[in-house]
DNA sequence: ATTGCCCAGATTGTCAACAATACCAGGGCT
DNA sequence: AGCCCTGGTATTGTTGACAATCTGGGCAAT
C-alpha cells in the first residue's frame, strides 16, 4: 500500500485519520503552504493527502473552529484570509484572555510553577546570548512563556482558548507579519517583569504588564 | 414521507441538513431534554431526529466545538458536564472578553450606538416594573445587551467567542443553577452605569463596571 | 449589444455498507 | 478470592457511491 503523508508516524500523531490529516492540513496552512484565500477542494485535498473525503471534511471543520478555514454552504472553503484587521481583533482578544490568565496564575500559582517559570526564562537568556538577535527565540520559546502562564492559571477554558483555538492563527499571522526582529530581549526584559511580580503577589501589576 | 423534526422549517433553519439538527440538538441541550453527562449514540440520536450519521456527526463535532458536547475518539460522545468549575473558568473568560469588548465599544460607538442601548435599558426598565421580580428580563434581554456590546466593539473575534461559541454554554448554565432571582433590578443599575460610563468615554470605568 | 435563461460540468452534501476499535461478560489461572 | 485473558457485541471510524446545489459559458430574445 502507498506510503500517504498521514501515515507518518512521526509528527502528526492522532488515533484516526481525521486528526492526522488535520494535523497535516493545519501545519501546511501555517506554514504557507497552503496559501491564505486559496481554494480547498475536497476531492483535490483527499487525493493528496490519501484519504477519503469523510475524514477530509471533519478536519476542514475542525479547522474551521480553529479560524484557519473559512466554509460556506454549497460553495466550499478556503483559507482564510490574512487582514490587518484580523490581527488587531486577534491581538485584542488574546490580551484580554492573556491578562486574566496571568492575574489568575498570580494568585493560584505555586513557587514551584514560578520556578519553573523562571528556570525557562534562564534558558532563554542563554540562547538569545549565543543566537545574538536571530529570531529564533520569538518563535518558539516566547510561546513556552505563554503557555506556562496559561497552565498556571488552573482555567480549563481560558487555557483551551490561548493554546488550543487561537495559537495556531497567531502562529500563522506570526509567519506572514514577521516583524519580530529584535523584539527578543525586550520580550525577555518584559517576561522577567511579570514574574517578577508574579513572585510579589502582585495580580494587577502583572495582569497590566501582560 | 415522513415529518421528522429537522425537516421543521420554523425555528432551526438552516440550508443543510448538519446545520438543522445541529440547532435542534444544541437547544436540546440547553434546555435539558439531553442531561448533562448523557452519553450521545450516534445511530440512536440518527434514527431520533431522522437523519443519517453523517450530518448527525458533523453536528456533534460543531457542538463539540461550542463544549456542549465531548467526544473522546472510539469512545463517543457526551453531553458536557455542568461543574461549578467549569462556571466559574466560564465566568473568568467571559468577564475578560466582555472587558474587552465594553472597552472597545466605548472607544469606538457611535452616539446612535449609545441611543440605541438607552433604549434597551428604557425598554427592559418597563417590562421590569409591570412583571414585579419575575426573572424574564435576566433570561433573554440581558443578552441583548451583551449582544449589542459586542457588536459595537467593531471586533469580530470577541462577537463571536461571546456571542457564539460562549453563548450557548452560558445560557446552558443560567437554566440550570438558576440562581437569578432579584438580580434584575440590581443588573438594570449595573448596565445603566456601564452606558453612562460609555457616554462619558471613559473605557477604563466601563471596562471595570463589566 | 446587452440581458436573461438554460444547460453542462464540477463540487459539496448525504447516505448506507464496511472495517476497526473499544467495552463487557465469562472462564481459567495464580 | 482476585486477576488476567479471551471472545462477543456494540459503537465509532471510514469508504465509495448517489443526490442536491452552485458556477460559468453559450445561446436566444429584446
Amino acid at each position: 500500500m502507498a506510503m500517504t503523508i498521514v501515515d507518518n508516524p512521526e509528527g502528526s500523531s492522532g488515533s484516526t485519520i481525521a486528526e492526522r490529516v488535520f494535523d497535516t492540513i493545519q501545519d501546511a496552512i501555517v506554514r504557507g503552504d497552503l496559501a491564505p484565500g486559496a481554494r480547498l477542494v475536497e476531492p483535490e485535498l483527499a487525493q493528496r493527502y490519501g484519504v477519503s473525503r469523510g475524514p477530509l471534511r471533519e478536519a476542514l471543520q475542525r479547522l474551521e473552529a480553529q479560524r484557519l478555514v473559512e466554509r460556506v454552504p454549497h460553495a466550499g472553503a478556503r483559507v482564510a484570509a490574512l487582514t490587518f484587521e484580523r490581527l488587531i481583533d486577534l491581538a485584542q482578544a488574546r490580551e484580554a484572555l492573556e491578562g486574566i490568565a496571568c492575574r489568575l496564575a498570580t494568585e493560584r500559582c505555586s513557587d514551584a510553577d514560578l520556578d519553573r517559570l523562571e528556570s525557562l526564562l534562564e534558558g532563554h537568556a542563554k540562547r538569545e546570548e549565543l543566537r545574538e538577535g536571530r529570531g529564533y527565540f520569538q518563535r518558539e520559546g516566547d510561546l513556552d512563556f505563554h503557555f506556562l502562564i496559561a497552565q498556571a492559571s488552573r482555567n480549563a477554558l481560558v487555557t483551551q482558548l490561548l493554546c488550543e483555538e487561537l495559537y495556531h492563527l497567531t502562529r500563522m499571522y506570526r509567519y506572514k507579519f514577521s516583524a519580530y526582529q529584535g523584539r527578543s530581549r525586550q520580550a525577555l526584559a518584559e517576561h522577567r517583569a511579570i514574574v517578577a511580580a508574579m513572585r510579589e503577589r502582585d495580580a494587577d501589576f502583572a495582569e497590566l504588564l501582560m
